[in-house]
RNA sequence: GCCCCCAUCGUCUAGUGGCCUAGGACACCACCCUCUCAAGGUGGCGGCACGGGUUCGAAUCCCGUUGGGGGUACCA
């Protein structure tokens, strides 16, 4: 019926060792199921659980469940590992390195094997040979009968199959599965005690669920390799979305037949999305912001995604900065247990005070690593012209000039793009709209006057003295009591004729006040600039 | 259908019976600052889903209703 294993129970749970770690240390795992790309609510239960670990002392891992063959997507995996090492949320143990392993379940079918052979021969399972259009037809009924669906009672057909039967339907060539023999007592309670929302009393499980599946690789189901493995792997807190909450009367069943001490649950609530005028979860299929990949291509630092959602499971992590929210824990009875909208204009918000506070020299190499993929002229220009880019992030660092135009590398171009000569596109035109409706001929000799006035200056108050003169030379008035005085004297405001400057060095009527590009340019780029207008 | 979870400004939330004519953050609006933008400052808009209880007193406790979410697979 079964395939043959080398090994007995014994074995394996020898083969296990208790970990030994502090008292009150939680050894807590993520469990993804490489069938796509990484959700960002997979990070978020991720996180909690890695900080939740460390926190306590304790280890954090991942484990791989890919025994759904059929849904598996190919590259899944590193796709994984990549999302993982971007937010820093990668396994703690090592293939190879500890016992605990192997870690992904394809390559422990053995193990479970072993254990489906004991609960076989302690009478807590049995072989079902029920297709899928027996399984169809027991449900018909069950509806017609407004019975509780599932495998239990009168519709378990194989739980009273005699030894006999079984042998013969092996015999004609008939695959089975495993279930579990569930305790049948209708009116029994399951409680439990979840570590964040407190007790959960429900109808406990009746249902003989299938532990092991029939195919060429007979590998378990979800339930049955939760309670082996993190039995073996010696996890003592479960922390997982809240989608599992009705399985846990079926897992503290097996856990209990298997003779398994049970974890601790911690049942997270879901990340959601606002779709029309409802909330629902985030899906995979229609959310581009549900996977990780969205936030890598936009180039969020890590740190941003991680403390926004600190910020949602532990509300009071949100009102620290990042740098200090990293450094605590989460604390499970402090998570939220209604699921939260995820609101990108406030992960824009905490990002653009991220980078503020991020070091230059992260910066720019967080920006050349995410030009290198996403954008590669960028990437080449930034490196033709290594400070620029530096210089720009460095402008008003510290002061009260301090600026936050950047939260994620895909803001660099547009924003800093200009500073780069092989991203800027002179301004030749002097008819040009971005001048604002300045006469062509004044913006012609502004832009000659000032290209060869010009002298680099230090100070911002002296460096924009020059430009008060230049706009004072060309009849701009200073102020708009001068202006209203006599308004036939003047062709415009100093802004005006600043603003001609302005796009002629930035090509664009938005950018950081003049001295600060003017300086990091440097004085020949200036003037070559102003002069391509003329 | 049955079972479970959830419910405070648009969003994330503080609130654990009197400190609440409900506080903060993001977003939005106005003003200030100002060479534009960003930032910053000040102010504004805006909420306890509904109905019953319990209590001297309820956003807070209980019940119900409604609404939203999830489960009910040889998917996780």
């Amino acid at each position: 019926m079964l395939p043959p294993v080398e090994h007995d129970v014994a074995h394996w749970e020898a083969r296990y060792p208790a970990r030994s770690l502090p008292e009150g240390a939680q050894v807590t795992r993520f469990a993804p199921s490489p069938t796509g790309f990484v959700h960002i609510g997979g990070v978020y239960t991720a996180m909690i659980s890695q900080s939740v670990a460390h926190g306590s002392g304790g280890t954090y891992f991942v484990r791989i469940e890919d025994t759904d063959r059929a849904r598996e997507v190919a590259d899944a995996v590193e796709q994984f590992d990549r999302a993982f090492a971007y937010f820093g949320i990668e396994s703690d143990e090592a293939l190879g390195q500890v016992p605990w392993g192997p870690y992904r379940q394809s390559d422990r079918a053995q193990i479970y094997l072993t254990y489906v052979r004991e609960l076989l021969r302690s009478g807590r399972a049995y072989p079902c040979f029920c297709t899928t259009d027996d399984l169809a037809e027991i449900r018909a009924e069950q509806d017609a009968a407004k019975a509780g669906t599932g495998y239990h009672g009168q519709w378990a057909r194989c739980r009273a199959l005699t030894d006999d039967a079984v042998e013969g339907r092996l015999g004609a060539g008939l695959s089975a599965v495993i279930r579990f023999a569930a305790p049948d007592d209708p009116g029994a309670r399951a409680v439990f005690t979840d570590a964040i929302r407190g007790e959960i009393e429900q109808q406990d499980n009746v249902n003989d669920v299938v532990v092991l599946k029939s195919g060429e690789h007979r590998m378990p189901t979800y339930h049955f390799a939760h309670a082996v493995d993190d039995h073996l792997m010696g996890v003592n807190l479960v922390i997982r979305g809240e989608e599992w909450i009705s399985s846990v009367p079926v897992h503290l069943q097996l856990f209990a037949a298997l003779g398994f001490d049970a974890p601790t649950y911690a049942h997270v609530a879901p990340l959601m999305k606002l779709d029309g005028s409802s909330k629902r979860k985030l899906s995979k299929r229609k959310d581009p912001e549900a996977s990780v990949d969205y936030f890598i291509e936009k180039g969020y630092p890590a740190a941003a995604v991680r403390h926004y959602l600190a910020g949602l499971a532990n509300s009071n992590l949100a009102e620290l900065d990042a740098a200090e929210a990293a450094e605590i824990p989460i604390a499970l009875d402090r998570c939220s247990v209604s699921g939260a909208l995820v609101d990108l204009a406030k992960l824009d918000d905490i990002a653009a005070d991220v980078v503020a506070e991020m070091d230059l020299d992260d910066i720019v190499a967080a920006v050349d690593i995410w030009a290198d993929e996403f954008d590669v002229d960028l990437a080449a220009a930034a490196r033709s012209e290594p400070d620029r880019l530096r210089s720009a992030f460095a402008i008003g660092r510290g002061t009260d000039r301090q600026r936050k135009d950047v939260g994620r590398w895909s803001q660099v171009r547009l924003v800093f793009g200009f500073l780069l000569d092989a991203v800027f596109a002179p301004v030749t035109d002097p008819a040009d709209e971005r001048f604002g409706g300045v006469d062509p001929d004044v913006v012609r000799a502004l832009a000659a006057d000032f290209a060869d006035a010009f002298v680099a200056e230090p100070d911002p108050t002296l460096w924009f003295e020059q430009v008060k003169a230049l706009a004072g030379r060309h009849r701009f008035a200073l102020n708009k009591a001068q202006l209203k005085d006599d308004p036939d004297a003047y062709v415009g405001l100093l802004k005006d004729a600043a603003q001609v400057v302005r796009v002629l060095l930035a090509g664009s009527t938005r950018s950081p006040e003049l001295d600060a590009i003017a300086a990091i340019l440097g004085p020949d780029e200036v003037r070559r600039r102003l002069r391509a207008v003329i």
